[in-house]
DNA sequence: TGAATATATGAACAAGTATTCATATGTTAC
DNA sequence: GTAACATATGAATACTTGTTCATATATTCA
């Protein structure tokens, strides 16, 4: 299959978003549905800026969205693809 | 959900290997079928050299298989998921 | 208004990574 | 055997990236 360069990059990008422990266990958390940051930073045991760093990426590739409420920002899977991207790379995982 | 750390390394370790534009060009040759280390440089204009490295993640990662003929080495995309997880992610790319 | 809370951001440093270059291994042909 | 070829590997360098710390923005409550 021919990639163009800018296809490629883009591809890579995506699964760069992904390629990250602490990344991984914050997506594997909001697969159950929405969280607040201070939330997600106990769930993973990382200081709230830390999570707020890589939430940000996360959400300029679309793989989370964010949700205001008052002082709170909720986040969520943005996307059925990011959440089947995650359930078929744990399955190769488990069984590899 | 939740995810034992060394589950989130090894699914973080998974997507690192589709994290560079460079593996992703040369597994998208190789969805087509197996080539060998010259083929796919020439196919991704890198030297044999950097490619022979990246090959070698990507071996190390389960996610290509080398086949040795003469003094050629032939590699071949190692298993399905491989595949499924490519094309989803070209899909979420492409409809993002 | 001011204090407290929740999140975001910029700079800086440490750790990881891709490519290059030189060299090594293994294979075929002569 | 030697020469040529195909691939692999180690070290070095340049580049990228994740976290920390300090600070900023925004919201609620008193």
């Amino acid at each position: 299959m021919k990639l163009t360069e800018l296809k490629a990059i883009k591809l890579a990008e995506l699964f760069s978003a992904l390629s990250d422990a602490s990344r991984i266990r914050l997506i594997a958390l909001l697969i159950d549905g929405e969280m607040s940051v201070r939330a997600l930073a106990d769930g993973v045991g990382m200081t709230e800026s830390a999570v707020s760093h890589q939430l940000r990426g996360l959400r300029q590739m679309h793989l989370v969205r964010a949700r205001k409420s008052g002082r709170q920002v909720f986040y969520s899977i943005d996307d059925d693809h990011v959440a089947r991207l995650f359930t078929l790379g744990l399955d190769h995982v488990q069984h590899g």
